[in-house]
DNA sequence: GTTGAGCGTT
């Protein structure tokens, strides 16, 4: 094959030059390069869409039509680059708050609605096999990680509970959670995460229950909790102070400070650490809710 | 009425 030139224009509507192919009928990235900095490949329109071209060892390969029956334009790396960051892994989930009957079949085929599953155990007790009411779930995809860590699930008749589990590094809690001061009972933890979703993913809220003047929300991202901290916030009309979760008294032992994750202990991290009481949301208190079986035990307790 | 449930036999 012999040589030829291409037309080729920086942009669709930019000057065209005219550059040489190579002995084998490609045209090499480098030529391209050579006047168009940067350029990565070639495209060119064909109908009204936009075709681009093969690129084997830096060399353009023509379309089966050959070179002739069109103009092309340079195709160049993204700029905008939608930040290269790297996708946090996925971490083991815990699942609280499963039906003494719900096993791991179920629990696989609760969550396989929200992205592949790695893993699924329903944690028993070795001696009579009985079901503990919790278990663990790993996620292929940290975005469905993300979407089970972002709600409740209903299971079997229960609302259970998705967080990172305590026992595994990824991120104290300590620095996630803020605690908000001077609730009153008109404030549910269905208001408190819709109101702070805004700012950024929530992925516990606590809401003590009987009712105290105070909750917990823990965010996805420590830096969405540290810049509430030290600010008021009026939700549904109640003013609320947000500050640094920890307690304004030692009260305890290291051993609790470690226990609530507010302390970076030696060996394993806590974090998430307790998890949130939704038993007051308006969800809970209707619907499926209402389904669970009359049967059903309060859990964690054995019988 | 401003500081919290519960966490993995391998």
């Amino acid at each position: 094959m012999s040589i030829e030139y291409v037309v080729v224009s920086e942009g669709e509507q930019d000057e065209p030059i005219e550059l040489p192919t190579e002995e084998d009928g490609s045209l090499l990235l480098s030529t391209i390069s050579a006047q168009f900095a940067g350029a990565s490949g070639l495209k060119y329109r064909a109908g009204g869409r936009l075709r681009g071209l093969r690129l084997a060892d830096d060399r353009v390969l023509p379309p089966a039509e050959g070179w002739a029956a069109h103009h092309y334009f340079c195709a160049f790396p993204r700029t905008d680059a939608p930040t290269p960051t790297p996708r946090p892994r996925c971490s083991d989930l815990i699942v609280l708050g499963l039906p003494w009957k719900t096993g791991e079949e179920a629990v696989r085929d609760y969550f396989a609605a929200f992205g592949e599953l790695l893993m699924v155990q329903v944690k028993r007790d070795t001696k009579t096999g009985l079901s503990k009411g919790f278990g663990f779930i790993k996620f292929a995809d940290y975005d469905a990680q993300l979407r089970a860590l972002g709600r409740r699930h209903m299971i079997d008749g229960r609302w259970c509970d998705v967080r990172i589990p305590n026992s595994k590094d990824g991120g104290s809690a300590a620095h996630r959670k803020v605690f908000v001061g001077r609730c009153t009972e008109s404030l549910t933890a269905d208001d408190l995460r819709e109101y702070f979703g805004a700012f950024g993913q929530v992925t516990d809220v606590f809401v003590p229950k009987p009712f105290r003047a105070f909750s917990f929300v823990t965010f996805l991202d420590p830096e969405v909790a540290q810049s509430l901290c030290g600010q008021d916030h009026i939700i549904k009309g109640v003013s609320v102070n947000i500050s640094t979760a920890s307690p304004k008294r030692e009260r305890g032992a290291r051993s609790q400070l470690l226990g609530w994750g507010l302390l970076e202990g030696g060996a394993p991290r806590v974090y998430s650490w307790p998890p949130d009481a939704w038993q007051h949301s308006a969800h809970s208190a209707h619907s499926a809710h209402s389904t669970a079986p009359p049967d059903a035990k309060p859990y964690l307790k054995y019988e």
